[in-house]
DNA sequence: ATCGGCGTGTGACTTAAGTCGTATGCAGGG
DNA sequence: CCCTGCATACGACTTAAGTCACACGCCGAT
């Protein structure tokens, strides 16, 4: 069981008024989920929408050859899989792995529904969480399209060392996943920027040493 | 002045309750528009928001070399800019053209809020606008990463082929800025699929003459 | 009819990015 | 301690895709 003044550790459902809250906890049930765990598959029939409680997800597709793109990182208080609810085929859009420990807050499609129709904070709240998120998509879209490989990771490398609770997990090929790109070539970029003396790296961990170098290369269409 | 009862004619606004679409009909404003006009301007502050009325528009992004990925295609009914607003920076997010002769209702962004606010209905509309936009961008970005021009293309003669209302104005620029390419890669690939027997084309129209093996190509990963 | 602009056709060339093979290094479990 | 499994390092090779140069054809405006 759920108490609604539980949902106040969540950054995003903190902003829902009391009753909506309550309605939420009465209806929503929790689960532990453990790091690697693949909550949402693609392809499957969309039954359930979580909210983060804690913990970190990547949302990502993946291509017949088993190259990864990774769509969206989740953290706490995000929602997880809503738009496959609310398209009306009902099908997963995406699968949803979990990189850290983690607790999510369930809600069945049906009573997803019923709090969107009777709380309108709540589908208020959701249009808030969608725009910013269409915000990156599109970001992500255009990055691919009209930047070079070098520039994604200096964009990346700069964007990480903003983040304010740095993930360390990590590696060249979750980076590549990430980017769009494939691990040799994210290694090979790191050395560049490494003999560039843009970074510097000990211990699987990047640190900047010219962010002006840095954007500028992030900026750079030659 | 708008009348409450023009605004059925969108696809979108016809599934708010009559008193909302009153209240919207109150405050907008109708403006018409000429082909090629630049609706929004990427960067600038965001001060209104679009509804359209008739006509087509793109949405897109461009790099400093000034080569052009399109985001997204809007048809009557869709709403314009509202990310741009959503978002607290309140600048737009992307540049907005028209593509053929158009009419647009306006809404200014404190109109837009109170809409949002005190009609909840408004609201859950536009989630659901949302979650379709944000259903296509997602595939507009794995595909840029996770499969080739020659895939990308054929995906794109498909579902050219499948709409219901075609625009017709599809030059090889446009499809290229559409997919992520080029000029002149879109012909060199149209004429291999020409030669290939999967299309034909005449007059600046592409017929799909083998769908079945258009949607082999779209799968390869070879 | 002539002109000029736009969209297109087409080959030759360049290059960013992906692929492959193999080597090294670190870390945890038995 | 030694395996075994991951993550990384790095050079050689391949290729998809972008770039360049130039020619053609169509259409609307003068």
């Amino acid at each position: 069981m759920i108490k609604p003044d539980d949902l106040k550790q969540s950054p995003i459902l903190v902003s829902l008024m009391q009753e909506t809250r309550a309605a939420f906890a009465e209806r929503a049930f929790s689960r532990n989920i453990s790091t690697g765990t693949t909550l949402v598959v693609e392809g499957m029939p969309a039954e359930y929408c979580y909210f983060i409680a804690s913990g970190h997800f990547r949302v990502l597709h993946m291509n017949p050859e088993g190259r990864v793109q990774v769509i969206a990182r989740l953290t706490p208080g995000l929602p997880i899989n809503l738009i496959s609810l609310l398209n009306k085929e009902k099908i997963n859009l995406a699968t949803v792995e979990a990189l850290t420990p983690a607790r999510v807050l369930i809600l069945t499609t049906f009573d997803f529904e019923y709090l969107l129709t009777n709380f309108p904070d709540f589908s208020k709240v959701m249009l808030y969480v969608f725009a910013e998120r269409l915000k990156n998509m599109t970001q992500l879209a255009t990055g691919l399209s009209l930047y070079t490989v070098k520039a994604r990771l200096a964009r990346f490398l700069i964007e990480l060392a903003d983040e304010t609770s740095p993930f360390d997990g990590w590696t060249q090929d979750e980076i590549a996943a990430q980017i769009g790109t494939v691990r040799d070539v994210v290694g090979r970029l790191l050395r560049e920027f490494e003999n560039q003396g843009l970074i510097t790296r000990n211990r699987h961990r990047v640190v900047l040493l010219d962010r002006k170098g840095l954007t500028e290369t992030a900026n750079q269409i030659d």
